[in-house]
DNA sequence: CTTGAAAAATGGCCCGA
DNA sequence: TCGGGCCATTTTTCAAG
């Protein structure tokens, strides 16, 4: 946990890599302006230090077979943190959702479900989600297109920290 | 845009890549059985056929000070196609939000926003989200925290087509 | 930062089902 | 003929100076 601050170097880094994850080290060098070993100690140093969780091929869904995206708002019985933890282990064991987000307010979780059809989501939904334990409600909202589709968070190298909007 | 089957290689392939997008070729060679330079060609294969959309580092939001993460439900006043298309392209000029999904039902977009705080969305959400045309209504789900967040799709080599769901 | 050795990427070519 | 393996060259990685 080095809380170092990130410098404009840094910060480019971190953008090309977010933008070409596959880019080598040394086009990443000559972007930040720097030599390359120089630039790759300080990418080691941004995975050791938690900036950089990996580093994931995007893979079209439709293509592999995957057709529908939905999102399942799903209330729970109890929201004491023993059975919410026990409702993320759960979630955590489907492989049709890929995300999990704890929200405020009366739905307690949002997930990001991905189906082969609208069927196999039924299938899903009866069969695993609603009939999980402590699972009160679920409303889904099936996706119909993706018009924007960015990973991570915005990085302006040359703007560090103060923030237009 | 050869939409050739893919066989079991081609799958082991893709989970490898998207499990970890910066694995070497000799050694994704080596997972899949094969030696580096048919792999390589396959690699190339995929991308060029789509199924590989790019890769991306994955980077911490908290650590780089996007602590909020809002799910925001946008209702417009016309549905018409070229209306959707124009609150597309404005949310696309927006780098808090990195995702927009259009979806079935009374609210029509979804949009994935970070922010450095609840301060900044909030700016965000009156100064421009509420205050761009064709916008009727706006409901914000402030994320707590994520417990999964798997990127993609589920991929099984040994299975190809049928699902358990 | 520069150097240099080891490893990886990648194009060419041949081979077998 | 379509892939896969082997080989050689180029490029990249990465430890040491």
């Amino acid at each position: 946990m080095r809380r170092t601050k990130l410098d404009k170097i840094d910060r480019k880094i971190l953008r090309d890599l977010q933008a070409n994850g596959r880019i080598t080290n040394v086009e990443l060098a000559k972007n930040a302006g720097i030599s390359a070993p120089p630039c790759l100690r300080r990418v080691r140093a941004l995975e050791e230090a938690g900036f950089i969780r990996g580093y994931h091929a995007d893979l079209d869904e439709e293509q592999l077979g995957y057709g529908v995206t939905v999102f399942a708002f799903v209330g729970l019985e109890s929201q004491a943190e023993s059975d919410l933890v026990e409702f993320e282990k759960r979630v955590g064991r489907w492989p049709l959702v890929r995300e999990c987000h704890m929200l405020q307010g009366e739905t307690d979780f949002l997930l990001k479900v991905v189906a082969r059809d609208l069927d196999s989501y039924n299938r899903f939904l009866t069969n695993e989600l609603t009939a999980a334990p402590n699972v009160s409600h679920v409303r889904s909202a099936i996706g119909i297109r993706t018009s924007k589709r960015d990973v991570g968070v915005p990085i302006d190298p040359e703007r560090p920290d103060e923030d237009l909007d």
